[in-house]
DNA sequence: AGCTAAGCAACCAGTACGCT
DNA sequence: AGCGTACTGGTTGCTTAGCT
């Protein structure tokens, strides 16, 4: 049946990864639960007729349980099914276990045992994650958290900006992020901008239809402590030069001891994932901001300011300068725990 | 038209371990 | 000690297809 193979063939191809691994989950969760409850079934799963396969699945959603013995999320069940379901379609089993009437009593199973679960409180998405606030930008940059004056503050800053800007675009992955991702560019008029290289830029239709100007951030000349275009200057100075090549990686590590006066701040060495996929996280434990803060919480965060809101910042980033410069005379700063340079509460 | 689910993709936490 | 990576288990996000 040449539909049948091209459909197979389609699937494999197109599969992401993620969700190869997904399925894989759902399968070994699967396969373990049949050898601790079932020992004599050794069949592949495939080839076990509708009828008894239907009430293995049935069994599983009702009594599977997580590996420290606690029930699943509702969702976690769903997507099990949703897994079991992938890899049956790749093995050509007759039926769909999600849809097929055959498969009625484990549909049924897993519908009554979703609803039992909420019933005992599940499913309220315990891990959902809080939105990054304006107040708690404000009370990051004061305690330094997000800043131009300290190594981590500049991190911080040219990872949130850069991610406000273009997180949003297709194909834009910082923890890939080159250092010619990003270009500094002027328009006619002198307006300096920041600008994506997406992997689309350089096709003619994408570009006709998008224009660019999804993927740029503009300089704000009338605040220049709050401009992202700055915040990437300093962070330029800051780099080592030898890692000033396109392809070098965008983020960088933190030298373990820097002398504050000294020009460069930054290591050879890529930041790695793990650290930049908890970037708000650890920014937000270290500034003491309450809440479940992760780095979707930057997404969720709205993207313009108020008038109101972009003077208040505007407020306090020269104030903090000010600040800086009073204090900065002896050149001779280590870093420490904390930079906050100002003890006052509002 | 509005709601729900299906299906895929991605994230977060934990762990183990390696390098300097 | 403090970085880094890889892998795994579990959960959530997001778009769209299907139902009422």
């Amino acid at each position: 049946l040449p539909d049948q193979d091209e459909r197979a063939a389609e699937l494999s191809r197109e599969q992401n990864e993620k969700t190869i691994r997904s399925t894989q989950t759902a399968l070994r969760n699967f396969r373990e639960f049949l050898i601790s409850k079932y020992p004599s079934e050794t069949r592949e799963i495939y080839v076990i007729p509708c009828k008894e396969l239907d009430a293995y699945l049935a069994s599983f959603f009702v009594d599977a349980r997580q590996k420290d013995g606690s029930e699943y999320e509702p969702n976690s069940l769903a997507n099990y099914q949703c897994g079991l379901e992938r890899y049956l379609k790749e093995h050509r089993y007759g039926y769909s276990i999600t849809r097929d009437k055959e498969f009625k009593r484990s549909q049924e199973a897993l519908k009554q045992k979703q609803i039992e679960l909420r019933c005992k409180g599940k499913g309220n998405k315990p891990h959902k994650s809080m939105k990054l606030t304006f107040a708690d930008e404000l009370i990051l940059r004061k305690r330094g958290l997000l800043s131009r004056y300290n190594p981590e503050g500049l991190l911080n800053l040219v990872w949130l900006n850069n991610t406000k800007a273009f997180g949003h675009c297709t194909g834009f992955h910082g923890s890939t992020l080159k250092w010619g991702d990003i270009r500094l560019r002027v328009t006619e008029t002198g307006l300096e901008y920041l600008e994506w290289m997406g992997p689309d830029n350089g096709d003619v239709n994408a570009k006709s239809k998008r224009g660019g100007t999804d993927s740029r951030v503009y300089a704000t000349q009338h605040s220049p402590q709050t401009c992202p275009v700055q915040d990437y200057k300093e962070y330029a100075q800051r780099r080592p030069p030898a890692m000033r090549y396109e392809d070098a990686p965008f983020y960088l590590s933190i030298k373990p001891v820097v002398n504050l006066a000294a020009l460069h701040w930054y290591n050879g060495q890529a930041l790695g994932k793990n650290k930049l996929a908890k970037m708000v996280k650890t920014m937000c434990e270290k500034g003491n901001i309450p809440g479940r803060k992760t780095n979707f919480s930057v997404y969720q965060s709205c993207s313009t300011l108020s008038e109101a809101q972009s003077n208040q910042l505007v407020l306090i980033c020269n104030n903090l300068s000010q600040h800086r410069k009073s204090h900065s005379n002896t050149g001779n700063f280590i870093v420490s725990a904390s930079y906050d340079s100002s003890s006052d509460t509002a």
